[in-house]
DNA sequence: GAGTGGTCTAGACCACCCA
DNA sequence: GGGTGGTCTAGACCACTCC
């Protein structure tokens, strides 16, 4: 029902609107950290458990975020994403006036997943051109992506700077833009890889965003998987035009 | 890395792999309940919280989701749904051989809240109706909605049978059909009513989707506020024309 | 090396669901 | 009314981070 049942919240809710209200307050900034867990359970008049079950209510809710054996911090507003534009993660995320970051993980010719395969209409066991790279907002380890690209469009292309923006090797390089785009947004909990990268627990909330990227004669160029903290994004589409 | 360290996975990996094993093998149905969690914590030999972790990082996997007070449910498959389409729930659903319901929660002309007149791009403190529906894929709650229309465009509206699909008592009634749509994804936590109505834990993951509809003249007609069960639902957009 | 987060134990009481 | 899930207590040990 809209309107709430006068009861007790507990120690849990407690917690967790105090921390929200120092949080609205500014007391504490964006990707600051918060205090020791032991610390913050003293100072509640808590234990441990009871402590860490309101933080975690406030990571599901994207207010505070954690870093594996490092501790807890304040969540930065959201980025906004548009996987229907075509400009790159740099363009993107300094239009907002954050500041962006990416790091190469590994970059090779390899058999590519079934997945895959069947991504980019390739035949089985085919080989790809797969880079996996970290990219960062303000510091903050923030998306992990494996791009997997079809080889035959991109001959050279691992002797190339990859911490680049793909979208300007490709228009640079190869005279290719994108064109159409298809792509899946799945809620789930991150794999060990993934989780490794981002400096996250494994099983931690995020978004999967599945990508297939054609160029402009239409054929399949590559398609992305990209793994977001889930507090870090909102995506938002618009479409530019539609026929009715 | 891609190779896992050979690292002990404890106790709640232990009951994590079990459980997915059970899942993976049929063995636990769709929508079937586990047993209770004092049974399971005894079969796993461990205490209830290390157990509840266990099935914690199974929901946030999106395996199993949780009835508030009524225990533990295998999930089952995902719904596609792309917010460009213009088919309803109950056709998307059916189509991809899931069984839809709904019910409301009420509908009634109210003030606006001042994102929702942000949203259909009105005057402060406008009236809309606002309809309030929770959406069933075979029998369980998956989606609670709220949908702002400007009554300008729909008079009488309230009287009709609102159990049934908007979109086509827009087209039959109303003469007006979809057009642009503008949608924004957002992971969150639920929020107290959206809980109570999808049987949820206050708190849990899900996914936000704000749509705003125009029909065929490109007049905002709507805008729908929609709360997914972060485990029933994969977004998928497929842009079926776009001009380079 | 001190302190931190990650994990786990062994209980307890209460509110609520369901038979 | 019995059993369930929701919540909370009061500890403990270990692996890792950071100084």
């Amino acid at each position: 029902m809209s309107d709430a049942p006068p009861r007790s919240i507990g120690a849990v809710g407690t917690i967790r609107q105090a921390l929200v209200e120092q949080i609205g307050q500014g007391l504490l900034p964006p990707n600051g950290k918060l205090p020791a867990e032991r610390r913050l359970s003293e100072l509640f008049d808590t234990t441990r458990i009871t402590l860490r079950e309101a933080l975690s209510q406030l990571e599901a809710e994207g207010l505070i975020y954690r870093e594996e054996r490092r501790g807890w911090f304040v969540s930065p507003a959201r980025v906004r994403y548009n996987p229907l534009a075509r400009t790159h993660f740099h363009a993107m995320v300094e239009a907002q006036g954050r500041s962006p970051a990416t790091e190469v993980v590994h970059a090779r010719l390899v058999p590519a997943s079934g997945e895959v395969c069947a991504l980019l209409a390739l035949p089985a066991l085919s080989k790809v051109i797969q880079i996996r790279r970290v990219r960062r907002i303000d510091g903050r380890q923030v998306l992990y992506v494996e791009h997997n690209l079809n080889p035959a469009y991109f001959p050279g292309l691992l002797e190339l700077d990859l911490t680049r923006s793909l979208t300007e090797l490709y228009a640079g390089q190869y005279g290719i833009r994108y064109g159409r785009v298809r792509f899946e947004i799945t809620p789930i909990a991150l794999a060990a890889d993934a989780a490794l990268a981002l400096r996250a627990a494994a099983g931690s909330p995020a978004l999967q965003i599945t990508r297939v990227n054609r160029d402009q004669f239409d054929r399949i160029i590559d398609c992305d998987l990209e793994y977001w903290r889930h507090d870090a994004i909102q995506v938002s589409v618009e479409v530019p035009e539609q026929s009715e």
